[in-house]
DNA sequence: TTGACTTTTATGTGTATACATAACAGCATA
DNA sequence: TATGCTGTTATGTATACACATAAAAGTCAA
């Protein structure tokens, strides 16, 4: 119970890791209150309120109202994934970057797009682009886009800029959900992405909206071999 | 320039965030400092703070001490993927859990192995599980456990609980790292997942630590049809 | 022009204080 | 017994203040 002085909110959260790591304090366990542990750490209450606060957010403590603080009975673990723009993602791993759009063409969207945007069936934009790694191709993908969303999207060329960083840059999103899967290449995808019919892809599938509004939704296939990686 | 009352860190937030995405600072554009936002938004620059900490963290804005904050220029999408222990995935998705250890041996680990754990060669823990949705194969685990980091793992019964859910709850870990790709299956992680060989899956890679110590690394296998699923 | 200083500035962080609020416990009343 | 009204308590949050610190900009002498 040595009061210390001057303790940051890092070594504060440092010291409260430490005692969940070391078993110390254990899964689903109550630990002290804000003011106790101010008192014994000799910092302010408003600096334990920080570190207690980041360990919530990380998902490491649980925390409500009058009940107190306590460990995460069964942790869950968080991995964040960054997910750059395609460009990008070839960059840093040392590629020259290129991409060709495959098909763009406005049309009424299948019953599944219509549904995954949560749109009445309506026309869409569709556009199909092949990312380039040196020449030999990177990912494949396949966008629907809703024009009234996205002012200015059927005058643009993608030409020098893909689609994909064109909405980056030009319609902002809000929000959005995102998932991975593995499936099988069907034979158009195969013949672009130069693989065998039926080899594994690694499927990316993203919906962006801004307020409400649906923007775009995606599947992004990377051949075998790719990865995302992050720490836990 | 309305100066107002009581804004809390939420409401600055909330209107810093519109701002971004109606395009009034654009990606790459310094915003005003916290003293000029407090001062406009008729809070403190505690307050201010807060707001802009928080959307740092959350990747919108970059900042820099003198230098100030700036809507970030080439926006990287964060995905926040929480991964439950298996039973849970199971049970949420509905299904009846269980599980059969396939494989349990100590042995000298392949170099590959070795250096996944970054430990020089020496006897590990394979553990090979099968986990099932009601009674039909869900994911298969190969895992290779670092017995001096794990004590009683030796002695431990999996049979009511599966290896996965052992560490978890016996052996806290403090960091670790995690990859998502997709592979083709070979002829015995077919046959165990009863689906053709050569059919692909979803491979989550994970290697966990405590303070340096590596304890486990272990590759996870989902057959077609599992989807790890997150909002942006 | 260069390099070693000082100043300025915006963010980073800690403290003391105050009040808000959710949730629980206990008591009182119908 | 059910229901409503207290407190009480732990976290949630806002404020004013102070000082730390990184980095840019300016100053000045060799």
């Amino acid at each position: 119970m040595t009061a210390r002085q001057n303790q940051s909110h890092q070594s504060v959260q440092a010291e409260l890791l430490r005692r969940i790591h070391s078993g110390e304090w254990t899964p689903g366990a109550f630990i002290p209150g804000e003011v106790e542990l101010a008192a014994e750490f000799g910092c302010s209450r408003t600096t334990v309120n920080r570190a207690l606060r980041q360990l919530a957010d990380s998902g490491i403590v649980e925390r409500k109202r009058k009940r107190g603080t306590r460990v995460v009975p069964m942790p869950i673990a968080r991995a964040t994934l960054e997910i750059p723009i395609i460009r990008k993602e070839v960059t840093d791993r040392g590629g020259h970057y290129t991409h060709s759009v495959i098909k763009r063409e406005i049309r009424t969207a299948p019953a599944s797009i219509n549904a995954r945007l949560q749109l009445p069936a309506q026309e869409l934009l569709h556009l199909q682009t092949l990312h380039l790694s040196d020449s030999r191709p990177f990912m494949f993908e396949d966008r629907w886009v809703n024009v009234s969303a996205a002012p200015g999207v059927e005058d643009a060329s993608f030409e020098s800029i893909s689609p994909n960083e064109w909405l980056v840059q030009e319609v902002p999103y809000s929000d959005g959900d995102i998932s991975f899967s593995a499936c099988a290449a069907d034979d158009s995808v195969a013949e672009l992405l130069e693989i065998r019919a039926g080899s594994p892809l690694f499927l990316v599938e993203r919906t962006t909206r801004l307020y409400q509004t649906p923007i775009t939704t995606l599947k992004m296939y990377y051949p075998e071999g790719f990865r995302m990686s992050s720490s836990l």
